[in-house]
RNA sequence: GGGCGGUUAGCUCAGUUGGUUAGAGCGUUGCGUUGACAUCGCAAAGGUCGUAGGUUCGAGUCCUAUACCACCCA
């Protein structure tokens, strides 16, 4: 029998726990397909990670999805479902490498210096020495995935995959290779997708210019401009058809500033009137809304560009210029050529790559792409038809809408890290080979000669596959037949798109299921003042330092307590605190408990007859128990944990363990059947609790466990208790016997009476300590209810043990201060100034009397014919309640 | 331009079938520490629930408009 330490002092056990609950496998599937004895009709729930930066570092996004996953993976499998976490991590294509390109330039190299097969060892060393760490603050924040099953995206079984699903789209028409504009990062080297640029509000200039017509009149077309360094590249201008201004240059041709090409005056009713001068100059090869004018108008597609953002040939003088020094220097020539009309300041939207933040640059390349609409439509069905839900509802929305106005995706990416390309060129006959496996000679003429695309596929092609590719697709393994499709993709609103859109289109292309039935979306984790948590703005929240300082209990309390899925949460030091306490809150609820257990020394002798507190705190158990089930049912965790947080803390310490005090002081039957009905409760609410903070309820669990099972008076060996509280039985909701609300209100007028006589105790500045003589008045039925609830009233309201009396008429009433609730009397001792109670009374009597008023009004307005009996009768008796209040008041005044 | 979310106590936020004096944590104020807990207890102050209309017996909750903030799509 061990004294538990007075604080909850989480270092000692959340490694420890975290190990035996991994060792003991309980994180492993029960009802493993793989093994004899499978029941294929058991329906499993099954979530795969949103697989990390496999060299990330952690930031508060990680606890907020690994706690939301973990509260629903712990909450099925203590129900006794097959339940499967699949954990896994990403490679992260850009990301990873610019991290090895970063260390590769303090040692003063570069990857074009080494090589690419060096550089590819270089990433896998460096992925070998980083890529533990994020899984260590995986199982450092209590999440239980079965890592037996764990998968890294560039693994050789996901690699197959990739290259299966590559060769499935190819096959079907789906995979094309061709010229097409592009988004290109000139830092980074690479096309990306539209999905990777994000457009900023800049200052910028608009420049306004003449097109000379080319007829020699002198007559110009005057053209604005946010980019002059275009300017080479234009091969048309357009002016809306319905123009007047512009009316009769339409088929004329114009000039191109300093080059002096001819290039055509088209009609383009996309042109805005209103913007710049109402023309619009045309560069089909480095504008996608120019591209599409051109080639609608048949005009010449120029590239004007290199890779490396400088200017080509094609630009004529300029060729070899930066683009932003080519801008200036054109400008600088064309007003000396007297082609320049005006600048003025402009607010314009700069398209700037999501990673390396410089600004991209539209054009036009040869890349591989995957054609949206066919698969698109189907995933837009499979949401439409409520196949697949969101959580939050409004998400639905967001992502037919985004379905609908698809565009094709641009999967090849110009770097050395990554699933590479399965395709293979023939230097003889120059025939594209799309294979599963590298081929060793050339289908057409036998030549060996095969190169391989230098090209790698965009990361989250692999990671659209992940819910069945960490399964072993294609291959109909075991675990692919009876845990995919998945049952909840949760992750975070920011990559419905990116990934979530794509893992539903994969999945029903490659398996023909949708691969998870319902998408519940996080928001995103901001600081306490609400701002994005950012290196430079220096307001990071590191959660290992939070973890070291508080828990990670409160650390998982904090992330899920007082946020809603789908918003967006900000997050201070002050709350993880506020969480820490209450995890030590309930391990002093647990040591109370647990010496309570321990006390109990005599046999029990007759069936229970339970108190007043008994019954009480058991309906509210039953409620809290009801409550918390509807909330994880419709994934409202915050809510589910909020409720069980003020239970555990407002009903349960702050009441019943108050009110057992006397009763495990009374010994016998009285002690023992007391100290059941508190480790029933502590019991059922470290069930319940688990889920949220694992690491103290599972502590705590093991001690009053040991301290039942070795209590030989009151423990029941039919009462199984479960080994572990992680495999202990959820528990279900009951339905309603009758007694519970009457018993609640009866408790609520024992709560009433004990506030209004702290508050007085309070008001007087009485010593808390002090015990108080009290006389309570009551004529009718309730009198006896207070004499049976003596006791608890002396407890909890401080009032002397022998100096309670309960009667219903008093004439003596001297020196002590009157006090109403409800239709009872209560005069206290307290010694006090009588102006002051006079005062206090009227105050009271005041606020009755306007309660009286208000209510006599509503009951006497539509309201009592049209709401509800139930709410209505609610309304009277609270009338009731006050008149009897006014009465009392009213007669102690005279 | 379209869409979505937010606006509730000094601060950060809950409040999902509309039910009649609106909740929590932190902060503030007062009192209190020899057995569950100072990582605490008891109590107090503090809110026209952005604004204006509407529906309803009843609106923080539903509808319309509007302001501001944030985000997404174009």
């Amino acid at each position: 029998m061990t004294e538990l330490p007075k604080a909850y002092d989480f270092k000692e056990y959340e490694e420890k726990i975290y190990q035996v609950w991994e060792e003991k496998g309980y994180f492993k599937p029960t009802n493993d397909p793989n093994l004899p004895g499978h029941d294929p009709s058991l329906e499993p729930f099954v979530i795969v990670i949103p697989p990390p930066n496999v060299t990330g570092v952690l930031h508060l996004g990680h606890p907020l999805f690994v706690t939301t996953e973990d509260i629903m993976i712990r909450y099925h499998r203590m129900k006794g479902e097959p339940t499967l976490w699949v954990p896994g991590t990403d490679h992260a294509g850009i990301a990873t490498q610019l991290q090895v390109e970063n260390q590769l330039r303090k040692e003063g190299t570069t990857r074009e210096e080494i090589g690419r097969e060096v550089f590819e060892a270089r990433v896998w060393e460096w992925k070998e020495k980083y890529g533990g760490e994020i899984i260590h603050q995986l199982r450092r924040l209590g999440a239980s995935c079965d890592w037996d099953r764990e998968r890294f995206t560039l693994d050789e079984g996901l690699s197959r995959a990739v290259r299966e699903a590559f060769v499935q789209l190819y096959e079907k028409g789906l995979v094309y290779q061709g010229p097409r504009m592009i988004n290109w990062s000139p830092g980074l080297q690479t096309a990306v997708s539209d999905l990777e640029v994000e457009y900023t509000e800049e200052q910028g200039t608009l420049y306004y210019f003449k097109y000379m017509l080319a007829d020699g009149s002198g007559d110009y077309l005057p053209v604005a401009t946010t980019r002059p360094e275009t300017i080479p590249g234009d091969s048309g201008v357009a002016v809306h058809p319905e123009d007047d201004r512009y009316q009769r240059f339409v088929g004329k041709e114009v000039l191109v500033p300093i080059l002096g090409r001819k290039i055509p005056v088209v009609a383009d009713d996309y042109v805005t009137k209103e913007f710049g001068t109402g023309a619009l100059k045309i560069t089909p090869g480095h504008d996608p809304h120019d591209n599409e004018i051109g080639q609608r108008h048949h005009l010449e597609l120029i590239n004007i560009m290199n890779k490396d953002a400088t200017l080509n040939e094609n630009a004529g003088p300029y060729a070899g210029m930066d683009r932003f020094i080519a801008r200036k220097a054109i400008w600088a020539d064309m007003k000396t050529a007297g082609l320049v009309i005006k600048e003025e300041p402009y607010l314009m939207n700069v398209p700037r790559t999501q990673r390396g933040g410089e600004i991209v640059e539209p054009l036009v390349s040869t890349q591989w792409f995957v054609k949206m609409d066919s698969m698109a439509e189907a995933a837009a069905e499979s949401v439409r038809s409520g196949e697949v839900t969101f959580v939050p509802e409004r998400f639905t929305k967001v992502f037919l809408n985004w379905m609908d106005n698809i565009e094709d995706w641009c999967i090849s990416r110009q770097l050395w890290w990554g699933h590479r390309i399965p395709v293979w060129y023939c230097q003889d006959c120059h025939e594209v080979i799309v294979a599963r496996e590298e081929p060793s000679r050339c289908p057409k003429c036998g030549s060996s000669a095969l190169n391989q695309d230098p090209d790698v596929l965009d990361t989250w092609f692999s990671s659209g596959l992940w819910p069945f590719s960490v399964f072993g697709w294609p291959e109909e393994t075991p675990d692919f037949k009876y845990f995919y499709p998945t049952s909840v993709m949760e992750t975070g609103y920011d990559i419905i798109f990116f990934w979530v859109a794509r893992m539903i289109m994969g999945g029903l292309f490659f398996t023909g299921k949708v691969p998870f039935r319902t998408v519940y979306l996080h928001g995103m984790v901001r600081d306490d003042k609400g701002q994005k948590m950012s290196k430079t703005k220096n307001n990071v929240i590191d959660p290992r330092v939070l973890m070291d300082e508080f828990g990670t209990d409160a650390l998982r309390f904090s992330l899920i307590v007082g946020s809603s899925p789908g918003n967006d949460q900000n997050v201070g030091v002050k709350k993880v605190e506020a969480n820490r306490n209450f995890a030590n809150k309930v391990w002093n609820i647990g040591r109370f408990v647990i010496n309570a257990i321990n006390n109990v020394d005599e046999p029990i002798k007759a069936a229970p007859k339970w108190t007043l507190a008994d019954q009480w705190i058991w309906a509210r158990t039953r409620q809290t128990i009801n409550s918390v089930n509807n909330l994880f049912e419709t994934y409202q965790f915050g809510e589910a944990g909020r409720q069980v947080y003020e239970f555990l803390w407002s009903d349960f310490a702050d009441w019943y363990l108050e009110a057992s005090k006397r009763q495990l002081a009374e010994g016998g039957d009285r002690a023992a059947h007391t100290a059941i009905i508190l480790t029933d409760v502590l019991g059922l609410m470290l069930r319940l609790l688990h889920p949220f903070t694992p690491f103290v309820t599972e502590a705590l669990y093991g001690y009053l466990k040991d301290a039942y099972e070795d209590n030989k008076i009151i423990f029941k060996p039919d009462q199984k208790w479960e080994e572990q509280l992680v495999i202990a039985r959820w528990p279900e909701r009951m339905s309603d016997e009758g007694w519970e609300s009457g018993t609640i209100k009866d408790f609520e007028l024992v709560q009433g009476i004990v506030r209004a006589i702290r508050n007085l105790r309070s008001e007087y500045k009485v010593d808390q300590n002090k015990p108080l003589e009290a006389v309570f008045i009551s004529q009718n039925h309730k009198a006896d209810f207070l004499r049976k609830q003596k006791n608890l009233l002396i407890d909890l309201a401080g009032l002397k043990e022998d100096g309670v009396l309960v009667i219903d008429n008093w004439l003596d009433k001297g020196k002590f201060t009157a006090l109403v609730v409800e239709d009872i009397e209560i005069y206290l001792n307290l010694e006090g100034d009588s102006s002051v109670d006079r005062e206090r009374m009227e105050r009271e009597l005041n606020e009755a009397e306007s309660h009286v008023a208000r209510l006599e009004k509503l009951l006497s307005s539509p309201f009592a014919q049209k709401a509800p009996a139930n709410v209505v009768a609610a309304e009277r008796e609270k009338l009731a309640g006050y008149k009897s209040s006014v009465e009392k008041l009213k007669e102690r005044l005279k």
